[in-house]
DNA sequence: ACATAGGTATGATTTTGGTCATATTTAAAT
DNA sequence: ATTTAAATATGACCAAAATCATACCTATGT
């Protein structure tokens, strides 16, 4: 699917450290693969054997509680490695990963990335970075998982999802999810969040047209009690 | 308080990795300090400009919510570092650290960790490792939110702590919360958790005296539903 | 020993959100 | 184009948990 060396999408992770000479090589034994929308990349408990760069898409991280319900814990996006915590601890993956839209992901083995960790010190030093980042978004939504109603959760999700993939010319979210996503995401029941997506539409905070959803009033999102 | 290159507790962290020549080092620069149950080591939003190693005592990260409420995010105890992902991302702290016990801890300056993590791979190879076992913590504990009920989580919370904190030679949790820290864990009411460990109590799962509390019966906590 | 504050306990009531049932709309497959 | 399945929508009801109120217990300092 190209050359790493020439790839920018590798500018938004921790490869962006890596040298000329280093990129050559991984071009050499990566594999590139496009993805239909649902596809699974990989299933909580799989040995992944290496991490994926995201070049087109997203994708969510999904947990199946006990229940028999799922939970999206995080959306990983265009630009971000996927599968670096089971890299780093040598562990079978802890989520499940389902393309959320179609997909373009090139997946490095794990003894390259090791290598590069081993020889080029800012390539861990970013990596360091980057799972501080998501643990500190983690920890913050243990807080909110904890402490807000499901009407905050689901408000702040809309605002994260127009912050993180922005607007189409029409205003519509650059993200189409089901109903079924979003109560996946905030943590409740289907019908909880599409009851909620309607009374934010008859408030006038949203619209929307089918799966399409446009933010109208974002700050009256932020102040929703 | 001693000598880092003879201090044991480094076996449990990502310290363990450092050559004895930084050990002495990190003596000539380390401060130590006693804490009594209670104090604040640092709070949300502070500068650190270091790690802290625990070398006694348990501490609880916690979280202010907008509605007022404390969450405990993570309770970090005897042998472990405080402040990696500070560190790491150069940012202010997430959370806030209180002593949940007396305790006895050690600062490391920043610049020393910074030092050798540019130097030793297996100690930034380690803290990586140590980064990626809290980043799955945290994600289990968001579907625990989002999918358990208060009671499991209780339930939960007790094992978890049977199993981290060991129990006295009379069966009781060596750890001592009081019930508002219990509900600061689960994420629920002071008064929801004092009722339900009243019910545990009821049931014959725990046993309590004050805030002293033993497991009965680690099974049935296991299927609580 | 006594006052005080913080912690524990429990009842009554309300609110939030989950579950179940049932339409209706939309999208996908052939 | 027609069938079928999946997704959306809404009502009715129920369960879980929050809130408010009050009482009691237990450390702590004076």
């Amino acid at each position: 699917m190209g050359k790493c060396e020439q790839c920018i999408i590798r500018q938004f992770n921790a490869l962006k450290s890596l040298h000329k000479e280093d990129l050559i090589r991984i071009t050499g034994c990566k594999t590139s693969k496009k993805l239909r929308k649902g596809e699974v990349i990989f299933e909580e408990g799989e040995n992944i054997n290496g991490v994926f760069c995201i070049r087109e898409g997203v994708c969510k991280l999904t947990k199946l509680s006990p229940n028999g319900k799922e939970q999206i814990v995080r959306l990983v996006i265009k630009g971000d490695l996927l599968g670096q915590r089971s890299l780093v601890s040598n562990e079978v993956a802890n989520l499940t990963a389902v393309a959320a839209s179609d997909m373009e992901v090139c997946f490095i083995p794990k003894q390259e990335i090791l290598f590069d960790l081993s020889q080029n010190i800012n390539f861990s030093m970013n990596m360091l970075k980057s799972m501080a980042e998501e643990l500190k978004l983690s920890e913050n939504i243990i807080v909110d998982m904890a402490q807000k109603t499901v009407k905050q959760r689901l408000a702040e999700t809309l605002l994260y999802l127009k912050e993180n993939f922005g607007e189409d010319i029409n205003g519509f979210l650059n993200i189409i999810l089901t109903r079924e996503d979003y109560a996946n995401i905030v943590g409740t029941a289907t019908e909880s969040a599409i009851r909620l997506l309607s009374q934010f539409k008859k408030e006038g905070l949203i619209s929307a047209e089918g799966k399409k959803i446009k933010i109208n009033n974002a700050e009256a999102l932020k102040l929703v009690e």
